[in-house]
Formats: structure tokens, sequence, C-alpha cells
DNA sequence: CGCGGCTTTGATGTTCATCAAGTAAAGTGG
DNA sequence: CCACTTTACTTGATGAACATCAAAGCCGCG
């Protein structure tokens, strides 16, 4: 199922400038003798609730989601993660265990460092410790902003938040292919499918987007903030 | 508005064996002079959205909701925290403002330390650092848990949930005082206010719980339970 | 080529918020 | 302490928002 990854040198990996750029050189290249990269293709299990946590995992590249299995049929959707994001979230220093499934939606690649590892450099590298946490703690805090951005509007509301999310905050084009299913995009928000795609007609119809398929393009911005704005 | 409370010597407070357990006798002793405890009555502010971040806060005593303002009447409550709680969440570290306010739903002792010395401690200590943030982690990850639970119940799993919640992890007894209003359960659980007590009149009629003004008794945990697995 | 999963639309019914109106409780000023 | 005001609580009636059911077309995949 995996495979291997064309495997970087830490030096050279654009995480470094950002949540790595305050490891001495001999530290960087201890990461860098013990770090795994790993590719996903689109579909494919990162980790699965339940799963032992045993290392520290970031995403490079794609995007993945994080969700509970809640039935056979339906899962639930906490959290979609983009590249730089600490995919395991905070779990990893509060649970032994994985408490959230983890699945490529695009073709991704996962950096995982050992956790003991990343432990050792906050116990003896202090100004690492602080900047590390600062990053970890922003990805939890926007989880539960989003969560709490979703829950507070209605159907249109959060159709149109889920637009900008992928419009502005992980594609930054008003002109991208959604990666995830109505469905997936149903349990991502907590609604029924047969609503979101509703919904992703009406504004079709009003003009608030071309949708094809999987491919979007945003054509009234304002509009579509309007809907975000007032739920 | 506030009283400063009567002042403990850290060295005797149950938190030190909890998340200040790893610190030396001078670290503490740090701690014990620049720490400011403060009391606050039933309904009291304790830090308002948008206000500078500069002590990390936990709660010794008490109970506080944590919210945001959405209009001049109504609020969104995000957690409601329990003693041993870090009440700012991880902010902390990733903000320089609050983004939810705090406020007394009971009279509560919180305790202010320096944000900066906490720093310093994290950067001088590693074994502290790496169990405060264990501690941390727990606390955020459970707000997420919490609202994803909340969101994925309608009415009657959620106002289980709720009366569970202040049963099993705050009260330990199945017989106590509601802490906040019919109202403020609504805007915590995401339902309207008469609905809130529709179900509650609803579990009454049922025999699941005795309830009188704020005064409540739970009647029959198992059936409890079962709205809310059942949602 | 046929099966299962995804998508779409319409019809139906349930869940829930909102409105309205009344009672009880809790502050507030004289 | 009492009239007064406000805020909390409660119940019923109504309609809006939403899920569910049903049916059909579509597409990819073995």
């Amino acid at each position: 199922m995996e495979i291997n990854h064309k495997v970087h040198n830490c030096k050279d990996c654009v995480y470094r400038s950002w949540a790595f750029k305050n490891l001495s050189d001999e530290e960087l290249k201890l990461i860098n003798t013990k770090k795994v990269e790993k590719f996903y293709r689109k579909g494919e299990h990162i980790c699965v609730e339940g799963d032992e946590i045993k290392d520290f995992m970031y995403l490079q590249n794609g995007l993945v989601k994080l969700y509970k299995t809640e039935t056979n049929t339906r899962e639930h959707i906490i959290s979609i993660a983009k590249p730089k994001d600490f995919i395991g979230l905070l779990s990893v220093f509060s649970n032994k265990a994985h408490i959230y499934s983890i699945t490529a939606i695009e073709d991704s690649v996962v950096c995982f460092v050992d956790l003991e590892l990343i432990k050792s450099f906050i116990k003896s590298n202090g100004i690492f410790a602080i900047d590390f946490f600062e990053k970890i703690s922003a990805v939890s805090d926007n989880v539960i902003k989003t969560r709490v951005d979703i829950n507070t509007r209605q159907l249109r509301g959060r159709i149109a938040y889920i637009l900008l999310l992928f419009s502005k905050h992980i594609y930054n084009s008003t002109k991208f292919s959604l990666p995830i299913s109505r469905k997936e995009i149903a349990e991502l928000i907590d609604m029924s499918t047969e609503n979101v795609i509703r919904v992703l007609s009406e504004f079709r119809k009003d003009k608030l987007i071309q949708i094809e398929g999987k491919s979007i393009e945003i054509l009234d911005l304002e509009k579509l903030e309007k809907f975000y704005e007032l739920g």
C-alpha cells in the first residue's frame, strides 16, 4: 500500500524554516536519519482510530481528512489538514492511541518523526519547545474555531464556508477541483448528502458558482461571502 | 469587582502535584511570589474576547464558561471548564489576544501565572515542558471531542449529554444544582431555549429526571445513557 | 456488461426554531 | 418593604429548515 517517497534532506525541507527552525545542525541531522517520508495515494489510510501513536506526523504535500467512523456507511469528518499541518493534532501528547482515523484525499506525502526524538528535543532545546508548541497549538485552535464556525451556521452558510475554505485557504484560486465527494462534504459539515447537492445546485442556478462534477469555479465571491457571514 | 482571595503557598496547592509536579523548589518559589489568585463571584468576567493574553490561567475552584458573543442577546458557549482546567486553552501559545470570553458561572478562584515565567520554565526545564503540554493538550483535545459529540446528536441526545456531563464529570453525583440557565444550556448545545425546556420537561414526565428550578436529580441513568448513545 | 457507489431531483415527513402569551422569580428604586 | 421592571421559565401553535425516502441516471471498475 504505502510507497516510500523520494527522501529529502531535512536541511532543504521547507518545514525546516517553519517548525524546525530552532533546531541545531546536529539535531537536524538526527531527524534526517530517523525520519521517514511516506507517499500515500488518494484514498489510502495513514492511520486508523486506535492505532498506537509512535510518530509525530506532518503533511508535506497533499490533503488528508481526519475523521471518526460512526457506522458502516457513515463517517464524521473532523477536519481537513493541509500541507504544513500536524495531522495527529494534540493527541500525540495527551493520548497513547490515535482518536481519529486519517486518510489521504489527494496523493500525499507524510513525514514521520519518532515521537521520542521530538520529545527529547523539547527537553533539551527550550527555544524549539516554545516555537513548536505555538505551531501545534495554532492547528488545534483552528480546528475548534472551524467546528464552531460550522455549527453556528445553516446549510447555505456552511456550504459557502466550505467553498471559501478550499478556495482561499487550500488552493488559493477561485477555480479548483473538489478533492472530496458530496457525501464527504456532508460528513464534514453535518448535513445530508442530498442537501449538499441541492445547495450546490442552487448556487449554480444563482450564478454564484460554476460546477461540473468535481470542478468548481467561484463566480461571485462577494455573494458567497455574504452567505457565509449571514449564516 | 474582583476580590483578592486568600493566597496559598504553591507548595501546598493541589495543583503542584498535578501540572507543576516537575518544578524544582526554587522554581516553585518563584511562581509563588509571582502568581495571583483571584476570586470571582458568579457572573463576573474573568476576561473578554480581545483582551491581551498576559497570564496563564487555571481554575482552582468553581466553574467557568468560555464563549463567544454573537449578538447583543446571544452568546455561543464553547465549553465549561472545571477545576484543574487551563481556562485560556491553547490560545496562550498561538495568540496574542484571547479569542473567547470567560465568565464565572459559580463562585470561582482563578490562579494567574505570568506567561513569560511559564515559558521560561518550559525553556529551562524539559521534564516540566513535556508534562505540562500533555496536560494542556488533553484539555483542548477534550473540547474538540465535546463539540463533535454535541453536533452529531439531536435534541434529546444533547440534553442527555449535558445532564451526564454535570452528573459524572463535574459533580460526581446524580443530584446537583444546575449552574447555568436554560438559555445557557441552549447556547452550549446549539438549540433554542424553548426546546431545552421542552426536552427537560419531557424527561421529567418520563421519569428520567426530577427537576425543580435549578435542582436536578437523575432518576434513570440507564435510559439517559441510551438517549445519549442513540443520539 | 452488470454491479455498486456516487450524483441528482422530487415528494414526504420529522425535527426544530420562532412567535406569542402567560407565569414565576429575581432584581431595583423609592 | 412594596410596587415596578426586568429577566428567567414554561407551554402551545405555526412554519421553516432539514433529513429521509424513493427513483433514476451516471460513472468507474472488475
